[in-house]
DNA sequence: TAATTAACATACAGGGTGTATGTATGCAAC
DNA sequence: GTTGCATACATACACCCTGTATGTTAATTA
């Protein structure tokens, strides 16, 4: 017979943390934000409500957790995939192609495309993915299009559009079009807007 | 004293029913969607709730029928500005720049672009606004790109992610950005999508 | 080992949604 | 015009969900 070892708070704390965490995933990626109760949540992670509400303020809280932890993989994954030394163009599609693999992982485009922006607000959205390396795409850009001579404002909102198609490119994805079409698309619409 | 003319049922159901959907719309821009409770809904139309459940099945169903005016007004109000015999280039930055003045009108930017994908979902808005004329911006681009001769998928695809840039500068304008910063930007990447 | 605090579970109060029921007025047939 | 039915609401109710307050056990600290 095994001994139940002892375990700390902290541990203790950490595995019912991504419990929940995990539970509620799994949950607002099938039913979204609204319409999954906090009970099912925790009945999922085979815990009770007042785990939840010692670990996160409320339920919105829960939610942010979720979607900052879901950034940082993100984030992490399209950087673990970048190579040094790329020229600017190459640099940009690589990093189109890694984007669309992290968000190929079920639940993301819903988590940080839709339930986020609605949920959190667009500006906490973009406070959270700026903090976890979502200016990657603004610096590829000012690399690539530097040729143009064009302002450092105008370059920004250019980064900015070109960040929507990848997230809509993503949404297209995910609901069912085929990835080589957009894979196409965005190569494409990078090409002419770093032509000289 | 004038008298108070008796109404006929089907008047007296529209002006109840505008009445409902002005005061969700106004509540619904200013605290969003799910943190509107339906009884502050009909007191602010002076109503009760069962006038709301007698018009419209749920909640959601009435947030569905504001959305679908909403995207008639924006369709209308941008073809109502289309000028007929326009080269396809003008054509698509003329449209570009109706659509920012619909979306200028407090609210849409909130209801159509988030809270009512995130509520209805994708599909569903995308079936709403492909049925109220959303479809304008990619025969403007087939125009505009046929000289390139690519596949119909490939010109779908950029009015995707056209589309998608549109709303995200619609979105940076309605958050506080220069108007003629994106306008700029739109500008310059139209211009560089259908360059042949 | 005694005291304190962290990590939960349980119990409760308030509010929101949807539905069932009641009522008055418009409308249509005779 | 009055009899009968349908429409347009208002009122009342049951359920569920959220957040908080309180209780209990185990870990940490003195």
């Amino acid at each position: 017979m095994q001994q139940k070892h002892r375990r700390s708070n902290r541990e203790r704390s950490d595995t019912t943390r991504t419990a929940i965490l995990d539970a509620a995933r799994a949950l607002f990626i099938e039913s979204g934000y609204a319409e999954t109760p906090t009970p099912e949540i925790v009945a999922a992670a085979g815990l009770t409500r007042g785990a939840l509400y010692h670990h996160f303020q409320d339920k919105k809280a829960l939610f942010r957790a979720l979607i900052e932890r879901e950034a940082r993989e993100v984030a992490s994954s399209i950087e673990r995939s970048t190579v040094e030394g790329l020229p600017p163009r190459e640099a940009l599609l690589a990093g189109a192609a890694a984007y669309f693999d992290a968000m190929a992982v079920p639940g993301r485009v819903r988590l940080l495309l839709l339930d986020g922006p609605a949920v959190l607000g667009v500006g906490e959205m973009a406070t959270i993915d700026a903090a976890h390396g979502g200016r990657t795409l603004e610096e590829g850009l000012v690399a690539a299009m530097a040729p143009q001579g064009l302002e450092k404002k105008a370059i920004k909102a250019m980064a900015f559009l070109l960040s929507a198609a990848f997230d809509r490119a993503a949404l297209e994805i995910d609901a069912g079009a085929a990835r080589a079409d957009y894979a196409y698309a965005i190569d494409r619409l990078i090409d002419r807007l770093i032509a000289p």
